[in-house]
Parts: C-alpha cells; structure tokens; sequence
DNA sequence: CGCTGGATTGACTCGGATCAAGTCGAGTGG
DNA sequence: CCACTCGACTTGATCCGAGTCAATCCAGCG
C-alpha cells in the first residue's frame, strides 16, 4: 500500500530502509475523517503532528469579520510544522476539505525520528523549507500581482506539486476545491474569481470545473502567472 | 556588550551560562554592512545562517515586472531560516535598510548547536515558528484586510517585536523604514500608504515622521488593526 | 546652492467588491 | 418519475477603494 508521505519526503533525500519503516511505523495507524472537518483549532493547544495520507486540507483563520482567509493547502504526503507542538496555542485552523486519511505523530515521536534519523529529519526539514517557500510566493501573489495573475500562480502551484505526488494524468489532475475555497485562499470574492476563472476558460488557458483542472495551454498560464518553474523544485539542493 | 540576539533566543527557553557563550562564540565575529546591501540574493546558493545584531533588514522579492514585495522585516536579534543551507538556491534575497552589524553562523556549526544544544534548538525554533506565525498575518492582512487595517496590523506587529527587545520607550520607537518601504511589504502603492499615513495621523491614532513611530492612541491602533494581542507572545509555550 | 530622493497632494481611472437575480445539478421525499 | 430544496456556480448592474499620472514640496548634502 501506497503511503505519499514516504514517497513524498524520499523525493528530498535518500533513505534507507530502515528509514522507511520508521516513517511506516509512525503513520502505520492514520484516522479517517469526513469532509469540512476541524483537524484543530485556533486557540487549541497544539498536540501531535498531522500527515495527510489521503485527500486535502487546508489552514485558515478568521478574522473578527468573518472573513475567512485560507493560508495554505495540504495534500496527500503534506504534514504540518514539524515542531508545532512547541507552540502555546494555534494561531490558526486546519480542516479537511475532502474525506481524508490523516496520521498523527506524537511529540515524543517526532522528536526522536528528529534525533535519531538524520536523513529523515534532513528531508523533512527541506520538505518545510520548501513549505516556506509557498507561504512567500503567496505573499508576493498577494501584494503584487492582479487577479488574474494569482489565479494562474495558484494553479501553477497547485498542478506541479500534484505532479510531484503522481496525481496529474497529462495536464489534469482532480482539484476538488469549491471557488468559494479558492477565493478565501486568494484574498478575492467568489464573483469576481468566477470571472476570472471564466477569462481563463474562454481564453483557452485552462479549465476548472467538476472538481478537475484541465490545463489547455501550460505555456500561455505560466505566463500569465508570471511562475518560476524553478521555485517547487530545482531550488532543493541534491543529496550533498 | 549586548548581543540582541542571545537576549531574543534567551526569551524563548531558559539557557545555561554555557549554552550563551556558545552562542556568543557563533556570532563573535559580525560585519559591518552599509544601508541597502544586498546580504544574499535571489538565485545564490545559500550560505551562512545570517544574524542581524543592529540593525533592520528585510527579505524582500522582485517580480518580472520590476515591483518589489517585501516578505519580512529583521530587527536586531532576528535570525533567517535555521536550514537554509539545505536548499539549493535562495527564493528571495535579504537586503539591509539600515547599516547593521551581521553575525554568520556556518551550516556545520549552525548543526551541531542544533545538536548539542538541546536549549539552544528548542528556542531558535520557537522563533522559527513564531516567524512563520508572522508570515501567516502577513498573508491575512493582504488577503483580507482593508489597507488602513493592514498599515495599522503591521505597526502592531513591529511596535510589538521592538518592544520585546527593548528597543521602545513609552509608546514610541525608531522606525527607519521610508514609505516606499513600507508600500512594498504592504502590497500597496507609496501614494495611497501616505494618504493613509495621514489619515491615521490626523485621526490621532499614530505618527510616522523622521524614522520614528509614535502611536498616540493604542486601543484604537489595535481596535483599526483587529489586532489579536496574542499573536506575537502570549502563545508560547512556558518553558515545559 | 542646486541636486536628489523621499513625502505630499490633486485629478482622474479602473480593478475588483457589492448587490441582486437567476441557473444548474445532485439529493430527497412523495 | 417528478416536484422541492439546497448549495454552488453564473451573470448583470453599479459602486468604491486603491492605483495611476503628474505636480510640487522639502531636507539633506556634495
């Protein structure tokens, strides 16, 4: 059986069996959970790490408003702060999108494999780096690029770490995320990402509907999102 | 001689007298930098972990079409990602506002304090995580709040980390960050900043003039912000 | 003392928000 | 099998926050 997270965090540095097995071990006994479900809390105490084995999730905040602001997206192989449970209190929220399939690792654990296993913990640290690395691109979408430009980025993003994963077939790939969750996660409201998508759509760049991304001219929307292919996965230094 | 860094680190978990001279050790040797010097930049392989002493810095991104997006402000004390070396080029580069006194802690010796130093690790990586809790508002702020919400967030924030190293008297503290700056960490233009600068001022709620932040009215800075008091402090966990 | 880069202000424009109706499709129950 | 419902998606009309363009103003300084 297939576990993405091994898969996922061996793309970053060579392990060993052993390695595996240990990475097995600690998420050899993942929960099922429904859709639109909280995995934790603003406010709560942080406790053990999440895997997400199967399915998506996402971190988000509310503000005093109501909006909702979505800060990231989690799929299958994603885990959350490796040292999370250093924290206090969480300063944000993380629920499934999608029905998932989602390990737990205990503090203790988690320390230990950090100890214990350098390869291990060495991959996971690029995995958060890399991690990092998105929460600036948001930013930058954020603050400097037009609507249209952030969608295309976001898109980008989304379809090359779906690749890294294996779950794209061609130029599509299942992303089973409603406009109203993608317009949290774009700072815009749903009307106007609906019209955008619809730009996009027209202009024969690509195409979101029934839950999948369909990307008819890959050339045309990394352009538009003004993407460096570079910033998923060439920055990561191989083995040194 | 003061060493802001290990006054930052130090507030995070308590330290032995041994663990301080070790980290006084690493950063014994600082450089003098001039005002706006890039430290490393966008496309460099990483290098060093680099420790801002006196000083501001900030990380910051150039888009293709020239705008620049400042993703972080570092103040005396703050520090950039403990593993950067692990990557294999930078995504953003790191530039001095100020002229500043920077330590450099090579990746072998930034690994074994990580190592040995079990106090050491468990506070730098407080301070990773409450980096990245920044980087979390950051993108709220511009994903979801009005631009006067947004200026009156961030002085918060920096009000709030000045504080914590000492560097405010009352309600006032030295901000030497030009409003061109400041536009560009807000995803806004310098026009529009100014206007609401004034509107701030001439609402009696703050002051920005001559390098310097005086907030005249906190409760309303905080109420304009929906600052959440916590975000910063209060959600570490006390030494456990 | 003129130069230069930031700060300030005004006039005008525009991207995206808001408000308000629909439409469509998957369930659900009669 | 069809009416009913509910949530997500669409589309149109209008408004407004923030961007753009273009002058000044001002302080530090070579």
């Amino acid at each position: 059986m297939a576990n993405r997270f091994i898969d996922k965090i061996e793309r970053f540095a060579p392990l060993g069996a052993d390695d595996i097995e240990c990475l097995a071990a600690a998420t050899s006994t993942p929960r099922k959970f429904a859709a639109r479900r909280d995995l934790i809390r603003e406010g709560d105490r942080p406790g053990p790490v999440f895997v997400i084995l199967e399915g998506w999730a996402c971190r988000y905040k509310i503000l005093p408003s109501g909006a909702r602001q979505v800060l990231a997206f989690m799929m299958p192989g994603d885990c959350c702060d490796l040292h999370i449970a250093l924290l206090a209190e969480m300063d944000h929220s993380i629920q499934t999108i999608t029905p998932a399939l989602v390990a737990t690792i205990e503090r203790q654990d988690m320390d230990a494999i950090l100890d214990e296993r350098r390869a291990v913990a060495k991959a996971m640290y690029m995995s958060q780096l890399v991690d990092e690395g998105i929460m600036r691109a948001w930013i930058t979408s954020m603050g400097r690029r037009q609507s249209i430009e952030r969608v295309a980025h976001l898109m980008c993003e989304l379809y090359l770490r779906a690749r890294n994963i294996g779950l794209t077939t061609e130029s599509q790939f299942a992303l089973p995320l409603s406009q109203l969750l993608l317009a949290d996660a774009l700072g815009m409201t749903p009307v106007h990402l609906n019209r955008v998508l619809k730009a996009l759509r027209l202009s024969g760049t690509m195409t979101l509907e029934r839950g999948s991304l369909l990307i008819t001219d890959p050339a045309k929307l990394i352009q538009i999102a003004g993407f460096d292919e570079n910033y998923l996965h060439r920055r990561l230094r191989v083995a040194s």
